[in-house]
DNA sequence: AACTAGGACAACCGCATGGGC
DNA sequence: GGCCCATGCGGTTGTCCTAGT
């Protein structure tokens, strides 16, 4: 049996387009408009299958096409809603105007989705690749001198590398509230602003939420946080909630910052060159399942005290190619030796 | 300058879906 | 309800371009 096929593809041309079918397409659809694919191709003298001629129109002579570079915001917004939607291409096309379901698709396999492997994020699960958190546990296993072996020891924390896989594997769990709430307790996470579509409505509580040992007064256009949905917040009060359908990641990697703790204490940079330094707040909690002081040392590889990629200034739309290549990695960097196979990882 | 590998993106293919008859 | 057709969708392939050697 078999489907027939959409048009009798004998004698049709195929493969790329030259400027004069673009033409010929082009003004036929100005004037009949788009549709009736099927007969469209023999009524506007082109060699072309039906399908063929609307892919094109679909894809790239439709005028109200935005061509060119994707932007930063774009970029945030397909990441979300891919997070959210899977690969349901146009259903996110129908969400960024002017790009297509086939533009975001390249661009996503292309860019984004290496990004995220490059960054220890599986780009299905929108997790931390939990094959490479096993790291953690590799590294610091006695049996195993690996770390010796490439001095990979500077270049990875093993503890940070636990909480990730702590926060990624008890997502499910009420632990992982606790595990945030510590984070937070201890001024080590900060609840970060929105810089996204629907920040605005959730901007204020998370202001709210910023611990009052920080010094926000002297910035305030800056406020601190990344919270990509607002499922994150409940704004009754501006607590962190606990929502299985977030991709555990998102709170790692876009919610909150890990600062680079140096002396007990971090600074960090500002776009402005202002430089933060917020108190550190005693630790009061006695049941840390993590060594929280040293899970934060002197920055592992980054000369800097903190990345100033790690903070999200409010407003900041600032796209340097630094900014788009931390986004995806703000927090976690699995800086990997170059003798060291990265595919054996996958 | 020539060649090669890899990246980027346009286009294709097969299947799914929905509507009309 | 079943069939056919038009269209939509997502995965894959093909082609062009560019950087590196």
């Amino acid at each position: 049996m078999g489907r027939s096929p959409c048009c009798d593809k004998s004698g049709l041309k195929k493969g790329p387009w030259t400027q004069e079918e673009d033409l010929k397409l082009t003004q036929y659809i100005r004037i009949h408009g788009p549709g009736n694919w099927r007969t469209l191709p023999k009524n506007s003298g082109l060699e072309r299958c039906g399908k063929s001629c609307r892919l094109r129109w679909t894809n790239y002579l439709r005028p109200d096409i935005k061509r060119g570079r994707f932007s930063f915001e774009e970029e945030e917004t397909i990441i979300q809603l891919h997070s959210v939607l899977g690969n349901k291409w146009s259903a996110i096309a129908s969400r960024l105007p002017g790009r297509t379901d086939n533009e975001i698709k390249n661009y996503w396999n292309t860019h984004i989705r290496k990004r995220l492997l490059k960054n220890g994020i599986d780009p299905v699960t929108h997790r931390p690749r939990l094959d490479l958190m096993n790291l953690s546990s590799i590294l610091n296993s006695a049996s195993f001198n690996l770390s010796n072996l490439l001095n990979i020891q500077n270049l990875v924390n093993p503890q940070l590398l636990g909480l990730a896989t702590l926060l990624a594997s008890t997502s499910s769990s009420s632990n992982y509230q606790d595990n945030i709430d510590q984070l937070l307790r201890n001024n080590l996470v900060y609840p970060m602003n929105p810089n996204f579509n629907d920040g605005a409505q959730i901007q204020n509580v998370v202001t709210d939420s910023i611990p009052s040992s920080f010094p926000s007064n002297q910035h305030q256009n800056q406020t601190f946080g990344q919270c990509l949905s607002e499922n994150l917040v409940d704004k009754n009060n501006g607590q962190i909630t606990q929502d299985n359908s977030i991709p555990s990641y998102l709170l790692i990697d876009d919610s909150f910052i890990l600062p680079n703790y140096s002396d007990d204490q971090f600074t960090a940079q500002a776009s402005d060159n202002s430089s933060f330094q917020p108190s550190n707040t005693e630790n009061n909690n006695n049941n840390n399942n993590f060594d929280l002081d040293s899970m934060f040392p002197t920055p592992i590889s980054s000369p800097s005290p903190l990345d100033s990629s790690s903070i999200f200034i409010n407003g900041s739309t600032t796209t340097t190619e630094d900014e788009k290549e931390s986004y995806c990695s703000r927090n976690f960097k699995f800086e990997i030796p170059e003798s060291l196979e990265f595919d054996d990882f996958m």
